[in-house]
This record gives structure tokens, C-alpha cells and sequence, in this order.
DNA sequence: GCGATATATGATATGAGATAACATGACAAG
DNA sequence: CTTGTCATGTTATCTCATATCATATATCGC
């Protein structure tokens, strides 16, 4: 794992996935719907919790748990891995937040609110991952499981490959 | 990370995926094709190599990759970690088995010499992982990466679930 | 065959990801 | 006010993975 620290153009221009939006303002929607979610719910969104998600929105992309840890030690909360991996839990519990396997590393839920399996495109080349919302058991996958008899109660779809931006700049 | 050794019945009539077939015969299969190919291909199948696919297929299961180098090394190769991850990545280079990346583990592949992109079912409660096949780009993933002008080059699709033997076991 | 280059193996050391176990603090229900 | 629950924090440890350097074995061009 190399962490290239994602080249940043604008601080409130970045990708999201690969398209251009205003980044200051998803943060502050996704963590407001996120407040109003916890409170209709009953969640506790403490402190660290916040913090978590509000680092994973800030970021937009795939961070390790170590790396959340950092920032959160940076802002004063407790500095061993526990810390990070209880609020990472919580955040991918309950749909804040997704972990990639492939990366071993964790990003905020593109599509808060929605109820979704969902899919992700990661970029081999800036490390910047997509979330594409899929449905849930449609598809190969959903046949091959039927055909089995297997129960499906989570999956995880991860493509690997070259975004948009990379594969211009190759071809320039 | 529970490893439950997976309960054995028969040992030449195991479980392949979730459902019966002669084991041993299997192994020997697996083992000349994957022979076969080396030799098609200029791959150099080298002793590590062999023992480590041998591995794979006599477990019949996910392996960690420590696992797998104690038994590299019980069969007297190396004992520290690259001789296992080396070996593992030819393997899984070539196609002759596969990574689960929910477990972080290693499987030998259930369809030797057919071009694939695999699709694995993973049971939560016996740990074992059946292989099924899917078309590489069809469905959501593919569409969605079409849309967004991703190029796949490798895809990871693991379902976690419930497999009909324990399904079965569950409901007596 | 023979030497040059590439590929494979081996050991050391360390980096990175994850969790078990235990202690403390906040708070609500009884 | 005490009991139970949940969240936070710490220590220690475990599992997974790779960078690096040294050595050996193939393979290819001559």
C-alpha cells in the first residue's frame, strides 16, 4: 500500500468518485442528514463518531483505520487502534460508511439515506474510488446464490481498474 | 479470525463449494491441468509453487497465507513469509487460485483453465467459500462502470451469507 | 558449453491491519 | 442510589503483508 496522498486540485473542487462537485457542501449535507438519521433513529452520534465522519467526508476517499486513528488523535481523542476501529464500525453499522476491501481502507457512504448494496470502482493508478449504488441481489450473483441455495445477507462488489482522469492522462 | 477446521465427513467426499464430489480425484485433476498449463504457457511450476497449490486444493478451503507457509514449511521449504506470498501470487497469478478479500485469504480456484472472473459465496458460519462463474462485465458493475467511463481490469465479488448446510442445521 | 541476464528462493526486519481483555466514565431505569 | 448498559480509553498482542538484501537456479544469446 503506497498512499500516493491524492494529488488535490481545488480544495472544494475535488473528485467525488470522478465527477467535479462542491465538496464543502457534501460534507456539510451528508453530516447533517447524518445527525438527522441518528436522532430519528435513536443512534448515538458522540463525539468521536462525528469526527470520524466528518474525516472520511473531508478526504473523499479510501482511508485506513490507522490514518483515521491519526486524525483523531489530532483532534484529541484517544490515540490507540480501538478508538478508530469502534467508530468505523459504528459509521459501516449503520450505512455512513463502507469499508473496501480490497483497500482494507474505509470512505463515507456516497449515498447516505438510501438503502443500498453498494459497488465500487477503484482506480489502481490515484487510488480514488466510486460508489455506484447496484441493486441487491440482481445479476450473476443473485442467480449463482439462488441456484445454490446460499442465503446472501451482504456483498461486496469492488472493481479494480482506471478511471476516467488516469486513462486521459495515459493516452496524453 | 476463528479458523473453525471445518468439519470433515468423508475425507475423498468433502464439500466442494456446497456440494459433494470426489475429492481426491479433484486434487489430481486440478494439479495436472495446472501442470499442463505451465508447461503450454513457459510457466515455471517450481516445487514451492506446486506444494503451495497442492495446499490449496487438498484444504479444499480459504487458507491465510500463514497457514499455508506452516505447511510449506512442515514440507520443508522456507519458513518466513515471502516464500508463502510469493508462491500465493504466482498462483493467484495465473489464475490457479484466488484471494478472498473478505478474509484475506486464499483459495484454489474451483474452474481451472476457463477464463474467468470469479464469484465467490462465503458462508459466515462454516467458513467454507463456494466458487460460481460470471459473465466479466455484465450487470450492474459493468454497466455502471460503462456510464462512468471506468475501465475494469479486475473484478472482486464475494457474497456473505448462509450456505444450504447450515441453513439446514440452523432451522432443526 | 559458457557467460550474461532474468527469475526464483531464502532470511531479516519491519510495516500495516485488527482485536482481545480490562478499567473507567456517563447515564437511564428501577 | 444502585444496577445495568453503552461508550471511551489503554495495554498488549495477534494476524496479514511487504521492502530489502543475499544467494541460487534457469534461460538465452553466443
Amino acid at each position: 500500500m503506497t498512499s500516493p496522498v491524492s494529488s488535490k486540485s481545488d480544495p472544494a473542487t475535488e473528485a467525488l468518485g470522478f465527477a467535479a462537485h462542491d465538496h464543502d457542501h457534501c460534507v456539510e449535507t451528508a453530516m447533517a442528514a447524518a445527525e438527522a438519521r441518528c436522532n430519528a433513529e435513536g443512534l448515538q452520534f458522540t463525539p468521536v463518531r462525528r469526527k470520524a465522519l466528518e474525516i472520511l467526508l473531508q478526504e473523499h476517499r479510501a482511508l485506513g483505520a490507522y490514518e483515521v486513528l491519526d486524525r483523531l488523535r489530532d483532534a484529541g481523542f484517544g490515540s490507540q487502534p480501538p478508538v478508530a476501529y469502534r467508530a468505523l464500525d459504528f459509521l459501516v453499522a449503520n450505512g455512513f460508511a463502507h469499508k473496501i476491501e480490497r483497500l482494507n481502507a474505509f470512505i463515507a457512504c456516497a449515498h447516505p439515506g438510501t438503502s443500498h448494496s453498494p459497488v465500487f470502482m477503484i482506480c489502481r493508478l490515484c487510488d480514488s474510488v466510486a460508489e455506484a449504488s447496484a441493486g441487491p441481489t440482481r445479476g450473476a450473483l443473485g442467480q449463482a446464490a439462488r441456484d445454490a441455495g446460499f442465503q446472501i445477507e451482504r456483498t461486496v462488489v469492488e472493481a479494480e481498474g482506471i478511471c476516467p482522469a488516469c486513462s486521459e492522462k495515459a493516452q496524453a
